[in-house]
DNA sequence: GGGAACAAACCGACTGGTCGGAACTGAAGG
DNA sequence: CCTTCAGTTCCGACCAGTCGGTTTGTTCCC
């Protein structure tokens, strides 16, 4: 078997290339570099680089999954999606993860990988997220968190990381009083 | 001179590139054949690709500009800036504008160069759109904004467009309620 | 004829990917 | 216990093609 920590540090020493020099400058000789392992022994874990970039979503499918569910367990019970979401997201941006730079490597060299993630994302948004009566004000402050999120991979944040924070605090606030509509 | 439109026809030709095969397919070559002219052609406008990189972001700042102020006449005066820059972003997402994607493009190959972009977009949050008592309500509403319009950028988009145009009506309604707030 | 605007061939470095083999493992067989 | 052998994991030289960029024309206009 291989070492199974070796795809691991491998997927790390990508992410790491994707954020320090873009994605553009993501090359199979660099990520072996990086990974401190020769050209070959890339190419014999990851048979080619579209298969390296699949394992770099399928990472980030199930690390956010993970970060989900831990997330669910800390909130109280019978806390909506939305505020879930929403805080998961606040907690991939505070921890230093490069988790999300996948995104932006795989957009720029196989777009059509990304399928997987965006019906995710699309599949959650819309059967748990947005609820019927509420799409528009639910979908709004998810994408205040996902853009507070994402903002990030443009180097270099806009705002602090104490204001992001307070941010972050603000969307869930507003989530909490989702429902209590006038009518 | 250069014939005027020319680098023009060469910047939208390195934005279909991006928008139809990813970031990191954006090649000189590339660009080039896609905008009808030899490499020389583009060599002799652009003298190095880190030239065409830079001139993208300055097409994406100028464009932008450009249609905030047709927003800001187009809406009552005294409008909040949270509200023209909400609508600016609605437009630009409305039209088919391929514009934004000199973001991801230039984030790709030369993070360095989107300084400029950053500066702007920070400056514009933090002294006119986040008003001091109201930062994180304005601020959230500003980034629900900037989220869906970029999530466009991971092609084939998440929302229809007739969803995104009532969540986009929903963040101006929301923006509208700006400084109301009890007390 | 001389410079501006472009074309086209060319260059060395780098790209994704292949290939033969080295180093190690564990099971089989004597 | 030693040998053999197949399988796994990784190495590094190598290949053909592509990359950004240079050089050398060519055309057109003043």
């Amino acid at each position: 078997m291989t070492r199974p920590d070796l795809k691991d540090a491998v997927l790390e020493a990508a992410e790491a290339i994707v954020v320090e020099a873009g994605a553009g400058h993501l090359t199979l000789d660099a990520v072996a570099e990086r990974a401190g392992i020769s050209k070959g022994g890339l190419m014999y874990n990851f048979r080619t680089k579209e298969a390296l970039l699949d394992a770099m979503i399928s990472r980030l499918i199930e690390q956010f999954d993970e970060l989900r569910q831990k997330v669910r367990r800390k909130l109280p019970a019978g806390s909506s999606a939305l505020l879930v979401e929403i805080k998961t997201l606040m907690e991939l941006s505070e921890s230093n993860s490069r988790l999300s730079c996948a995104m932006v490597a795989v957009n720029a060299f196989q777009p059509g990988l990304l399928k997987r993630f965006r019906d995710d994302m699309q599949n959650r948004l819309l059967s748990e997220i947005a609820a019927p009566g509420d799409f528009e004000r639910a979908t709004a402050l998810y994408f205040a968190a996902f853009g507070l999120h994402v903002h990030e991979l443009l180097n270099v944040p806009i705002l602090t990381r104490k204001q992001m924070k307070s941010v972050f605090k603000e969307l869930m606030r507003m989530a909490g009083e989702g429902g209590k509509r006038p009518g």
